[in-house]
Parts: structure tokens; sequence; C-alpha cells
RNA sequence: GGAGGGGUGCCCGAGCGGCUAAAGGGGACGGACUGUAAAUCCGUUGGCGCACGCCUACGUUGGUUCGAAUCCAACCCCCUCCA
């Protein structure tokens, strides 16, 4: 087991998968503030739960005394990361890439601190870097002689992101078999530029990163460092950060902190502890003492965890409204009125609107058609009461205290205002 | 370049002239049971103010036919073998 703090603590909390030389990084972090990196493509102007493992492990590193480093890949986005399995993305221009880019640096902001990292005191200050900045003139036979030597065509043709596609049959292009390189030339320029000296990021990264790391370490000849994450999936082994809605994105406009809250609250049984450990900053016997508690009681520690995870987003405040208005909803059985909501025109509240529109209206059903098929299958409510007729039209009789309440089945609600 | 196989709904996959908005499975959503959990069971799963009807959909474009996902032609893409 790791002693330096920061790999102790990552170790123990779940992070670690696999490290390139554990021993030799645990003692490089005893001997000082270290910088580390993660990179992230420029493909949405924001980031979901699927990227917050990589988050929440810079997280841990500043908090203990380290400089995260985030990549932006405003350059690799230009090309577009081909590991998505069938057809290549679809290109963006660079205006789409540039407010992307924007867009995801402020999801970081809530869980790293940035500086200039250049005051004195501020060396765990995060940065964010772009490989554009590097990359985007790169020339190619200068690439080539300098780095292509480096790189041997057997080696890589051993790496199982290469070596799953052939032995597949599946076609692997040659803009592909180039990922590595280009994602280890970003290693070695953080690694000059900023004195990086450890590359993180999900197992599926493990090669390209241990491709960096030695291309730093022959080109260099300073001993670099890759650690990945496990890939994190549901105990019932579902993809994680999938929703009703969509994707779980971390930023408010893309997901409101009450559905994030959701979100974490619905956490399976056998993954509370686990996700405590990942993606909160409580301590490790506070989340030994949540994780043993048995049967319905888990349900306290799963509140825990939503409160938790959605402070680290969206905020104390919100986290703690989120909380308050899903006791309300579910164990008063009321309607708060700070559940998501519409508004509709009160003269066209006064004239009915049939109930299949609302709840399209509303975001609870995507067609009019889904929405007659959730009334026929008895999901749909108003005020809590059961739809029962498809044609039925709702009014400003329904109004309770100037709002409705609509839902689709036991989780889903919405409140539609009179405005 | 030649020979063969293939491209079907969110995904996988059957269908191979009408009974096909297209079997089956997965996923998703809803219901029951629970603890806003899992597992299980049941239902739903193209759009349209949806009884009837209309529209869109089986790689693309044309054609044959009363009628095509199904037959023909050309084209695009993928796979296999040969060169």
């Amino acid at each position: 087991m790791p002693t330096s703090d920061f790999l102790h603590e990552a170790t123990q909390r779940g992070f670690v998968f696999q490290c390139t030389d554990a021993e030799a990084l645990d003692a490089c972090l005893h001997a000082g503030p270290i910088a580390g990196y993660i990179g992230f493509d420029c493909t949405a102007d924001s980031l979901h739960v699927g990227s917050l493992v990589q988050i929440m492990l810079l997280r841990l590193m500043q908090r203990h005394g380290h400089r995260p480093v985030v990549l932006m890949g405003g350059g690799t986005t230009r090309i577009g990361d081909p590991s998505g399995r069938d057809e290549s993305r679809q290109l963006l221009t660079d205006a789409q890439i540039a407010a992307n880019m924007e867009g995801i640096r402020r999801v970081f902001e809530p869980f790293i601190r940035f500086g200039d990292g250049r005051e004195a005191g501020g060396v765990s200050d995060a940065v964010t870097a772009n490989n554009a900045d590097w990359l985007d003139r790169l020339g190619y036979i200068d690439l080539l002689r300098e780095i292509g030597p480096h790189f041997t065509i057997n080696r890589m043709l051993t790496f199982d992101s290469v070596r799953l596609r052939l032995d597949r049959e599946q076609p692997l292009t040659f803009l592909e078999f180039n990922y590595m390189i280009l994602q280890s030339y970003d290693f070695r320029e953080l690694h000059r530029r900023l004195n990086v000296v450890l590359q993180m990021g999900g197992s599926d990264q493990w090669g390209n990163i241990v491709a960096g790391a030695d291309l730093v370490r022959r080109t260099e000849g300073r001993t670099v460092f890759g650690l990945t994450t496990p890939l994190i999936a549901t105990a019932s082994g579902a993809k994680m950060g999938k929703t009703a809605q969509g994707a779980v994105w971390l930023t408010a406009d893309r997901l409101s902190p009450y559905e994030y809250w959701q979100f974490w609250r619905n956490t399976e049984d056998a993954d509370v502890g686990r996700f405590l450990r990942l993606f909160t900053d409580l301590p490790l016997d506070a989340i030994a003492r949540l994780e043993a508690l048995g049967g319905a009681e888990l349900n306290e520690a799963k509140k825990t965890l939503a409160t938790e995870a959605t402070a680290l987003a969206h905020g104390q405040a919100a986290a703690q409204q989120a909380a308050e208005t899903a006791r309300r909803t579910f164990e008063q059985g009321e309607a708060a009125e700070t559940l998501p909501g519409i508004t509709v025109r009160v003269e066209q509240l006064a004239a009915g609107i049939p109930a299949f529109r609302l709840l399209v209206e509303a975001g609870l059903a995507a067609s009019n058609g889904e929405a007659r098929r959730l009334i026929r299958g008895g999901g749909a409510r108003v005020n809590d009461a059961a739809i029962a007729d498809e044609a039925r039209l709702i009014t400003s009789e329904d109004l309770i205290g100037g709002s409705i309440k609509l839902s689709a089945g036991r989780k889903q609600h919405r409140l539609v205002h009179a405005g």
C-alpha cells in the first residue's frame, strides 16, 4: 500500500486501476508537490458523470497539495477521437471547439481551484492547457523524424486498442493509429512546459498513457508516470450515467441540481460505498459507517451521497434545496414548489389543455404518442391522481395553490404554473 | 482489379412479393412487489388531437408490379477470398 498522502488515499478510495510504477510514483510524491494531468476532448460544451471520476481524481490531487493540469483537446478534437466505434465523428468547427472548451472549463470550476500557478504558495493551483497550442503547428516531416524513431510498429500493434480491432478484423485507419502518438506528444509537451510527471485517465487510455511515459523517458531521460482509473459501472453491470432524460450532466444548464441529486439518490445498494468514496470528500471512516447500514436504512447513506455529490457540482445551497425538495416530494408526498416546472398561460389553462400535450410540454414525454401510452399504461398522474382518460383535459380547475403537479411514474414530477 | 457475402427500427438480429410499423432478444419507459435499491413478474416501445385515416421507415437513386424491406438496374459503404 502506498504511503504518500495522495496515492494512499486514491488507492483506498478506489481510483487506481493500473499504475506504471506505483512504488516509484509514491516515492516521487513524497519528494514534493508534482503536476499531473488528464486530457478532455471538446466534443460538447459540458461534461457528464462519465468524466466525474477523472475530475474527482484531479480534485484529490489538489487536496493533497499537488497541481492538477486540465488538458483541453483543442487540437485532437479537430481531428475527432476515433475510439468511439463505428463512424467517425462529425467534424466540429473551430468556433464550436472554442465554445466547447470554454464550457468544459466552467465544469471544473466548482471542483478545482484555478490560478496562474506562479504566485508563491500557489503550487497546487490548477491550470488548463490546450493541445492545439502545439499540435496545430506540428510539421509532418519534423514530427516523423523526431518522434517516429521512438515508436516501433511492432509495439504499437501489441496495444489492446489496436489488437482488439485487428483481431476482430475491423478496420483501423491510419488516423486512429496515430492517436497514441499525438497523445504521447502531449505528455512530453506538458512535461516540458509545466514539469508534468503524471498522466491519469480512464482504463481505456492505458496504452496511450504508457506510450507517452515512454516517449518522455526516451527523449527527456526522465521517468514519468501513468495511472488509470477503473471503468465505473453500476453493480448490476449497466454503464453509469444514464437517466430517463439522458446523460447526467454536471452543469445546471444541462441538468438541474434537483435531478442531479435524484440521480445519486437512486444509486443501487451495492454501489453506495464505492460511490461515496469516489464521488464525495467524506472521510473514509464516515463512509464505512454509512456503508454498514442495512436494508432500508441504506437510504440515509444514499441521501448523504446525493447531497454531498450535488454540493460539489452545484454548491451547498443548491444541494440542500434539492434534498429538501426531494424530502417534501417523496417523504411528505407534497408538491414542493421547488420542483422543476413549466409555466402555461392562464388563458390557455382556462380553455383546457389535453393531458398528453401537457406531459410533452413538461418534458415528461418525448412525443404526444409516448404521452398517450404513458396514460394508457397508468403511469401518468395529475396531482397524484392517475389519469384514466387519454383525452383528459387539464384546466384551471386542477390548480392547487397556483400550480398543478404532473407526474410520470413514481419518480418524475413537474409543476405546471399558471402565468 | 476479379469472385463471393452483407447494409433492417436506439442496439443486435429474423424476414426475402401482399396477412409487415416489420418476429425475437437487449436496452429504455410504465405497472406490480419494495426501501425513490436490486432481482422477479406484467405491459409498452415510429410520427400526427391516433376508433377509421394519413405520413415517415428496411444503404442511395431509379425501375418491374394492382402491390416491394422482399424482384431488377446503377451507385455508395462494409466484410471475406483471389490479384
